[in-house]
DNA sequence: GGAGTAGGTTCGACGAACGAACGGACCGAC
DNA sequence: GTCGGTCCGTTCGTTCGTCGAACCTACTCC
């Protein structure tokens, strides 16, 4: 096909996360790397994807600046692909992902769930507004240029 | 391309909802429908997206019950295309993106704001975990499996 | 009857995804 | 010293989705 559509110069800012986050082995390479994966062959073998398109998506990733190459070994010349503060900041749209689809896209809910490395306890993402704290209400929700 | 590897039947709700969101036009097509729009010719025109690939983006919403064709005029017979709730669900997850992508994503910031309809003020969106209404901590998440 | 609107389908060319095989650089064991 | 294994890719042929433009059908309005 002719190369996809790009839209990360589009004013707003769901047409440019998209156009990282439009491709679903990109999301999955990110949900393994907030997992802790960080080498080729761990993300293969875990999401066994072809290689030539691991290899395509994680260059992009280090290109958009989620991911950086970090070495680890000198002979033979290794690599491990690290989250930046970009990538990390990029758990959160991940988070409300699992949510939805925790919620919408089980019979019941998934067998796996979020939770605490020290109390244990169940993690359940949820969106809300900064300012006031409270959930988003779509329908009352509107669009507008930033100086108005 | 062989078809693309489907995630859909993974337990992980990422996979899930990656197979679904998984697609730049998806993700474009579901703002747009929490804009307001519902009409296939001001998708396109909005989008400028190629019509073949809006049909059948659409139809897969619709298979995947974000959006249902609801009949609007008789003759000639036209459908538009609607939010349900599984779709208005993912408006977190298109927030998520959208916070993402204003931080992110531009030199400074957007241009544009969400803002509430009847104050005006601007809406942050953030994650926070339901159970402790604090931000999300990505080094301190782990996974596990619901029964345990 | 000619232009316009709405919602598609069809077509050809291009190139991305898949999957399997190959390669190169190292290691350790036999 | 060569055989197997590990790690990180590249290459290749087939399949099939994307793009973009043109076309089609069923109306309405002038």
């Amino acid at each position: 096909m002719p190369p996809r559509t790009r839209t990360d110069d589009w004013p707003c800012p769901i047409a440019r996360a998209a156009d990282l986050v439009g491709d679903s082995w990109t999301v999955l390479i990110l949900r393994d790397a907030f997992g802790g994966i960080r080498r080729f062959e761990d993300f293969q073998r875990n999401l066994d994807a072809p290689r030539s398109v691991l290899t395509r998506r994680l260059r992009q990733l280090v290109d958009d600046g989620l991911l950086v190459r970090v070495p680890y070994q000198d002979r033979p010349p290794r690599d491990e692909y690290r989250l930046t503060e970009k990538g990390r900041a990029f758990w959160d749209v991940l988070a409300a992902m699992w949510r939805w689809g925790d919620t919408w896209a089980f019979e019941d809910r998934a067998p796996i769930v979020l939770t605490d490395a020290e109390t244990g306890a169940e993690i359940e993402p949820m969106v809300v507004d900064a300012n006031t704290g409270r959930p988003l209400e779509v329908r009352a929700t509107r669009i507008r240029s930033r100086r108005d």
